[in-house]
DNA sequence: CCCGCAGTTTGATCTGGGTCAAACCCGGGC
DNA sequence: GCCCGGGTTTGACCCAGATCAAACTGCGGG
């Protein structure tokens, strides 16, 4: 696990807005107003970078704003007071993270960027006072909240009853899904996490994830070299994903 | 799995007021003005009461409404396109309800009464329009979603990586914790789900629950009898949870 | 009071995936 | 070009917990 916390500033003035971001239907409500665009504009305060490595907020420290991802990937992960640690999230451009910290007012858990990333930030206190006079903002963060609760939903049921290999499927079937709405091919991605940090979030070993990925190799449905992958028969994945004898 | 969806509305047209209810700070925000107060006792339209068996709501319904349960216990879960099913949580007095449903106005859970309830219905637009008024309110929205989330963070830190009696010490230490803090024996309880229930909620099947409730009342650690537990040993179950040698 | 049945306990056996270990692959630095 | 180290693959073995099976418990209903 790479190095320390460094949150470079953006120091360049640059009109940050919103309205002609082109991650903006993404992240942000759409059908606004001209008007309330132009409000909903201010909810950024800066944009940052992340190098890649370096965690862009950690368990235990104050929290001040969501962050929307512009560029790059991102991972969240949590520590029990032992050592151990788990992989509660991968994130890419147009999400949002941060959502853990509001209950406590510091954050829950460590955000790592795993490749070189750009992140806008939105004081949360600002989002707060726009959502009380823009209602479409304040449904949207609703939204946004209630659309994690529900992923974590599918994350408690394939880390619940799964086998390995369906988790796998699981996982590949949506993450090719996020990256063809953003726009990439819907059969080739590369992966910007490791077997181990895979298998940290669908609870498995690493050696037991890079099975599944030989097995699946090997049976045609996909073709790995390295963190390259090519989905062959994406069908086959989601028949592997409900298969009914999941035993568990 | 008991019956079918019987939704009792409650015609009695006594006024039903956050301001005197005696949960009011599990489920509603502190520190009120009066004024903020009689305002927020306008979010709830009705309470309703669920009998054991019967479902709050289904996983498809249309999505209207929060609950707030103000007696009773239930269970909230997910079914994925084949058979299977997994229990997301426990909900006892005092705590929301409904949450999942608001990013799809879908509802994507099912909530089933373990026992005979009552619960309180709150109008999602309501709630949005108060919320845009009462600063204080809004607030509260968001922390109860956060919570919500880094609740799912715990659970899936234990699916993810605990062992069987790991994972049941956990639970137990987190129910008691619940049930202590609306001021019941810090000792003694009663569940109120089957082992069946547990071992879904826990990622294992009915036999391995049962197991480990026999060893650690071997040990000593808790009394058994039937759903009838008393604690004897709070940090022994502590140690088991934090356990280093958690393998997964 | 007895029956039936859902829920639970306990035992015996099997197996998916964890653990340990070795070899390989590839990119970056010198 | 070569070396080094992190990441990955593959094999051999083992164990926690799943599966199958049987018996028990306590409660609600006739």
């Amino acid at each position: 696990m790479p190095s320390d916390c460094s949150r470079p500033i953006d120091a360049q003035a640059i009109k940050v807005a919103c309205s002609n971001c082109n991650l903006r239907e993404l992240c942000m409500p759409v059908g606004l107003s001209p008007r309330e665009l132009e409000r909903v504009d201010g909810v950024v305060a800066a944009r940052i970078k992340v190098k890649r490595g370096a965690r862009l907020f950690r368990a235990g420290e104050p929290f001040k704003a969501l962050f929307a991802i512009r560029t790059g990937f991102f991972k969240t992960c949590v520590a029990a007071a032992d050592g151990r640690d788990q992989v509660t999230g991968f994130q890419m451009a147009g999400e949002i993270i941060g959502l853990d910290g509001i209950v406590s007012d510091r954050h829950a858990c460590d955000a790592v960027a795993l490749e070189d990333a750009e992140v806008c930030v939105m004081p949360f206190d600002r989002i707060g006072e726009l959502a009380r006079e823009v209602g479409a903002l304040q449904h949207h963060v609703h939204r946004i909240m209630s659309r994690e609760i529900v992923r974590e939903h599918g994350v408690m049921l394939l880390l619940g009853g799964m086998r390995a290999d369906e988790r796998l499927a699981a996982f590949l079937l949506n993450l090719m899904q996020r990256l063809h709405a953003r726009g990439f091919s819907r059969s080739e991605l590369v992966l910007r996490m490791t077997r181990e940090e895979i298998g940290s979030y669908l609870g498995l070993k690493l050696e037991t994830v890079s099975r599944a990925f030989s097995k699946f190799a090997g049976d045609g449905v996909i073709e790995v070299r390295q963190r390259q992958l090519r989905i062959i028969d994406p069908a086959a994945l989601h028949r592997i994903v409900d298969q009914q004898p999941g035993h568990q």
